[in-house]
RNA sequence: GGUCCUGUGGCCGAGUGGCUAGGCAGAGCUCUGCAAAAGCUCCUACACCAGUUCGAAUCUGGUCGGGACCUCCA
């Protein structure tokens, strides 16, 4: 039932049938960041979604080999060093150890693999020697270029042609490209500038030829899935099939799948404008269980839209999950010695169904919380009606398996729901001890009775935004948006 | 200018040639000291104009909006 997983491929532009080139193995790269500041949500969206989609491709059975790349040679890093006067590595260094701290942040697995572009200087080196050697790329002043022409079906994943590419370029062009369109592969260093001895003199590597050597070099020269941003399509996926292509002679990755961008207020989010929101200030302000779910609960090729009520709206939507995880905890814990008679996976095995075959039909998370929503329900329905652990037990297992490949569900619920019940406070006037005592007070009101005050303290947080509810287990409160 | 994507209810957001998406917000009921939570019920939309079809919001063409890429960007 499930061996039908469709992928959308860029190549295409439509969905396909997956079908892995080697049986039983997905080799999967995911272009990183290029490592010169604090990574933003828009670099999260990837990194959360390309996760999914191996997991999704691990549970359908395949052994996946994921690479992640770190570019930690660019001019942007070349630059960020002279500013503060330290070494290109240097910079690199320090922003992949603040990623890897961000992810960590993330809770999921990493990737089979990380690879830098510097650790593979030699292998670009001889690959750009190969390219020159086919005659597929040039040496002008130092500097190589590839030869666009070369390439027939260059301009196959963005569907440009190379005419129009000419004609639409819009900055200046180098005089020593053979076709303005051609685009550096290896390129010369100034003496401050840090560099590798190269046939053509001592120099650094150009955009894109690293995500083709490392993808070589890890993978093989055709691999599976090839992701990335989508804006990475053209140049730099163009690029890398033009170099990976014309080397092997073979076609370089089967599917190409890209994830659309985040936007903040209807705005692309980009360094001009000045409106990135970094992950890291992200997940402190909220929280990076919200991040993953704000991410996924929208398809990954739609673009996403930030903005407070939205990042509100998320946050009342998870402790609508948790409120109903928590109860399931604790209804298991006070019953922790009744029998479990009835094993059989019945209740939810249906809609779990519906979220296996929402997740094959390329990655349709939107379609898997709208079925999470329903579990809640039905299980919240159930769960009024006839108390049953075994229902509570199914109902976690459910989240179990969903979390497991979403990466999310996994928090302590009486906890998360307090953190979660503590962001939307912070919008609120009034604080958690103030709210503690008024709760007190109003205990203790109830308990002789005295409705008249224990309603007056209510209605005064409820004015606040805050309303109270009497559980069997207390009174809690939550923050009405 | 070129290439491509997109237009869904108060808001967000899936999907499909005929059958309930889901969330948030709103209304009613049950429960409750009263509430809230939870449940049930209701609000049921697909930019516009033509065409194809027994039937289109879903396909085709056009019109008008929005966006992306063509330049570093996930």
């Amino acid at each position: 039932m499930l061996d039908n997983f469709k992928l959308y491929n860029s190549l295409s532009n439509e969905k396909e049938i997956f079908k892995s080139i080697t049986p039983g193995v997905v080799k999967m790269y995911v272009c990183g960041p290029t490592v010169y500041d604090l990574l933003h949500v828009g670099n999260f969206r990837g990194l959360i979604f390309f996760n999914l989609l191996r997991n999704w491709l691990q549970y359908l059975g395949y052994s996946v080999n994921y690479v992640y790349n770190y570019t930690d040679i660019d001019d942007k890093i070349i630059k960020k060093s002279q500013d503060e006067n330290k070494l290109a590595s240097e910079i690199s260094a320090k922003f992949i150890e603040e990623f890897e701290k961000d992810f960590k942040l993330l809770k999921i697995p990493k990737a089979s693999q990380n690879p830098k572009c510097t650790d593979y200087i030699d292998d670009i080196i001889s690959f750009i020697s190969n390219l020159i050697k086919k005659e597929f790329a040039y040496v002008k002043n130092k500097t190589v270029f590839f030869s666009c022409n070369k390439f027939t079906a260059y301009g196959k994943l963005s569907g440009k042609n190379i005419e129009d590419l000419i004609s639409g370029h819009r900055i200046t062009v180098n005089q020593d490209k053979k076709n303005p369109i051609d685009f550096v592969l290896w390129k010369p260093s100034k003496s401050k500038e840090p560099g590798w001895e190269s046939p053509w003199g001592r120099g650094r590597p150009g955009w894109h030829i690293e995500c083709s050597v490392m993808a070589n070099e890890l993978l093989g020269d055709q691999i599976d899935i090839h992701g990335g941003g989508m804006d990475l399509i053209f140049p730099h996926h163009e690029n890398e099939i033009a170099q990976s292509e014309s080397m092997s002679g073979k076609n370089f990755a089967k599917y190409w799948v890209h994830n659309n961008f985040i936007k903040f207020d209807d705005q692309k989010m980009s360094k001009s404008l000045g409106n990135i929101i970094k992950a890291r200030s992200f997940m402190s302000d909220y929280n990076p269980e919200v991040l993953k779910y704000m991410i996924l609960s929208v398809h990954y090729r739609s673009s996403l839209n930030f903005s407070f009520k939205q990042i509100n709206q998320s946050i009342i939507s998870l402790i609508k999950i948790y409120t109903a995880l928590e109860k399931a905890n604790n209804y298991i814990k006070e019953k922790d010695n009744e029998k479990d008679n009835d094993s059989n996976f019945s209740y939810f095995e249906n809609d779990l169904n519906i979220v296996y075959k929402s997740l094959n039909n390329d990655i349709n998370t939107p379609i898997v919380f709208a079925q999470v929503f329903n579990v809640v329900r039905k299980f919240n329905n159930y769960f009024k009606n006839k108390k049953n652990i075994n229902i509570a037990k199914e109902f976690l297992s459910f989240f179990n398996r969903v979390g497991g490949l979403l990466g999310l569900f996994s928090e302590e619920p009486k906890k998360f729901i307090l953190e979660l019940n503590l962001i939307l406070l912070k919008e609120k006037d009034i604080s958690l001890e103030e709210i503690e005592e008024k709760i007190k007070k109003r205990d203790i009101a109830r308990k002789i009775k005295n409705f008249k005050d224990s309603d007056l303290i209510r209605d005064d947080l409820l004015k606040k935004g805050i309303e109270l509810k009497d559980t069997i287990n207390g009174t809690k409160w939550s923050v009405r948006l």
